[in-house]
DNA sequence: TTGTTGATTTCGCAA
DNA sequence: TTGCGAAGTCAACAA
């Protein structure tokens, strides 16, 4: 990785068109061609080139390609320093506590979505996609569960055409739905609530202790 | 902007749960607080915490916590090196071509979004929110248009909303729906077409060279 | 402070 | 390769 602090002026050319004006910046140039130009505020880069891209260097003016004929050119007024610094390879990243393991851990305890919800089918098939979770509730009805980290009104839009095109099914039909999620916006509980959606707050440390299927990973 | 590359490990504990095995990474502290830690590869920081946010720097622990509790742990193996740059204020990014200006260029322009198309309103008001464009056709009939840069499903389902809300006004009735975009993903498209809304690409470029009502800002 | 929406979103997975 | 959905999305802006 090297590290250049400098003076610059830069202009982005792609997805829209960006210009940052003369002023002293972060310029850090990755192994992978990655580029990425940081001020000293701020979690995010001001402008960047993400991989695969090509960086070529001229005196004062570096200019960053990709094949789809994005560029970013970097005019150079001033290096303050420019470093270089050996990292090796990364292990990557694990992550847990994702929509992912709620799901299997939902699966494995439906109760906790309802009582005496029983599990039919995980990522059931629709012709506009798979829904969550479904599930026969104690009445033998139809239960469609759609699982999110946070339940806003995306979730209940998704979960009402679920739920519209299950109903089409005889085999299936009267389908009811459920959206479970460890936290659910207030405008979400209303849209869903006009729409006969059950809402339901999921506890995911609690449910995870439950039985430990799934192992935590660290 | 202090700029270390050390051999860490990290873990993050927060709206989820992560971890970085030992290996050698760049972190970056910046003066508004933020911390980034990044490897050699690819164009996202594996770990971060935003601003605002505080660092307590102990031996070989350093640990960054927000006011929400979040809270990201640097456990320090060996530093390889330690710099500080002094970058300045930044003056800031300018944009061009982001969907405010393609709503401000078709609503001057509504001709490209339909034979004999004459606009309203701008950022017409209903009680769900602003529509983007409100506009009568050459029969005198209300169209709604909501303008993405990209046409997702999401669009439609807002759009959707809008189009049943203002249906409801005797004075706009009958009301059809326009979605407008640079470019329209096929699902939506499907979706549109059920719904009886209807898709049209927009030309940024061409439409901008029409009549150049908002000169280029750089 | 909370909510909504756009983004050069990025990223991963599956068809 | 493309499409789709999740993300510690982030960040700007309005209420």
């Amino acid at each position: 990785m090297r590290l250049v602090v400098a003076r610059c002026s830069v202009d982005y050319s792609g997805r829209l068109d960006a210009h940052l004006p003369l002023a002293t910046r972060l310029l850090m140039v990755k192994t992978d061609g990655t580029v990425l130009i940081h001020a000293d505020v701020g979690s995010k880069a001001l402008n960047w080139m993400s991989p695969p891209c090509t960086l070529r260097e001229e005196a004062e003016r570096w200019t960053v390609t990709n094949k789809t004929g994005e560029q970013l050119v970097i005019t150079i007024d001033e290096i303050v320093s420019d470093a270089y610094a050996d990292l090796g390879i990364e292990p990557g990243l694990v992550k847990d506590g994702v929509e992912a393991h709620l799901q299997v851990l939902l699966a494995e305890h439906c109760e906790s979505i309802g009582a005496g919800l029983r599990l039919v089918q995980r990522e059931f098939p629709t012709d506009i996609g798979p829904v969550d979770l479904l599930c026969r509730d104690e009445s033998g009805r139809t239960v469609a569960v759609e699982i999110k980290r946070r339940g806003e009104i995306d979730g209940v839009e998704q979960l009402t055409r679920y739920v519209e095109r299950l109903d089409r099914d005889p085999m299936l039909r009267p389908v009811r739905g459920v959206l479970a999620a460890q936290e659910i916006k207030p405008q979400a509980r209303v849209l869903a609530s006009s729409r006969g959606i059950e809402c339901v707050v999921i506890d995911y440390d609690e449910l995870r202790g439950i039985d430990p299927v799934v192992p935590r990973l660290f």
